[in-house]
DNA sequence: GACTTATCCGATAGGAATAATAAGGATTAA
DNA sequence: TTAATCCTTATTATTCCTATCGGATAAGTC
């Protein structure tokens, strides 16, 4: 029911990059210690959504990550899908041949409506949307601050 | 992201026991039989749902297990937030103190947004309405077998 | 062309949780 | 007395998660 540290660790990352998109490459160290994630756990998520084409790189001094594509067409659900794989409660959902049960249970057709909708969930939510929402957050903190 | 088999297991056990409701006891031995499910395993899972006043038993010759109410008046997230705890995509969801960033994190109002909307669809499915689906299921079945 | 900076890649390892089985005996009720 | 649940303990394999180490490769900089 969980989430993985690879699901969670990936969109602070992603949503870090969408914070600095437009701002040329985003420093992994830099934004390892914002996010306080280690660098060598970042490293091991990072190619998997470089395939994805989510991410590019710049190798050299001055290098480091961005976005291989606008915040408003990254979705939540493809962050997810690509660290943890498909987003089912039950592995059934993606390959009924794995339970022989599959096409006379009641429980698979559950499994399978309520993960379709957590699919739609995961795809309604952009890096744009949560960027703002991250924006407006600060903006409450600073206001508290203030006072 | 995924159920452990205590959730998808205790589903199967909980829609056989409401497919039988009003029968008198289900011999655990039968029941075992038909979802092949090990009774050793069963017999680890129900102790929660007694405890949770979702099951009922009956020790002695003709003895097993029912429902402690109606199929109606229980839920899926009845079910499985019984047997895997808060029905949550991050911990941080159901204790926020356990993360320090929690009030701050745009990710951490996303993992909390879809987690309450899963819970409200766990809500929504009744066993009433499994066991309605499994019926039809079979019946669909048994007409193909006659062709 | 040497040097530096940063990404890239592979291997590994401890620890925790999961999944399942097993054995044996206590308790209850027909 | 017998058939069933109930309760405890143990064990075992396996997988997943998380993290770390060491070095290879590429691209700028001087």
């Amino acid at each position: 029911m969980k989430l993985s540290t690879r699901g969670r660790y990936g969109a602070r990352f992603m949503l870090d990059l969408a914070l600095h998109y437009g701002d040329g490459p985003v420093l992994l160290r830099a934004l390892s210690e914002r996010q306080e994630i280690s660098i060598k756990y970042l490293e091991q998520l990072i190619p998997s959504l470089k395939a994805e084409g989510l991410v590019k790189s710049t190798r050299g001094p001055h290098g480091g990550y961005h976005l291989a594509k606008p915040p408003s067409e990254i979705t939540l659900y493809d962050i997810v899908s690509t660290l943890e794989g498909p987003t089912n409660l039950a592995d059934c959902v993606s390959t009924p041949e794995s339970c022989h049960r599959s096409e006379t249970c009641a429980t698979h057709e559950v499994w399978e409506d309520v993960s379709h909708k957590i699919v739609e969930m995961l795809c309604a939510v952009t890096l744009e949307e949560m960027a703002k929402r991250q924006l407006e957050m600060d903006g409450a903190d600073t206001v508290l601050y203030h006072i």
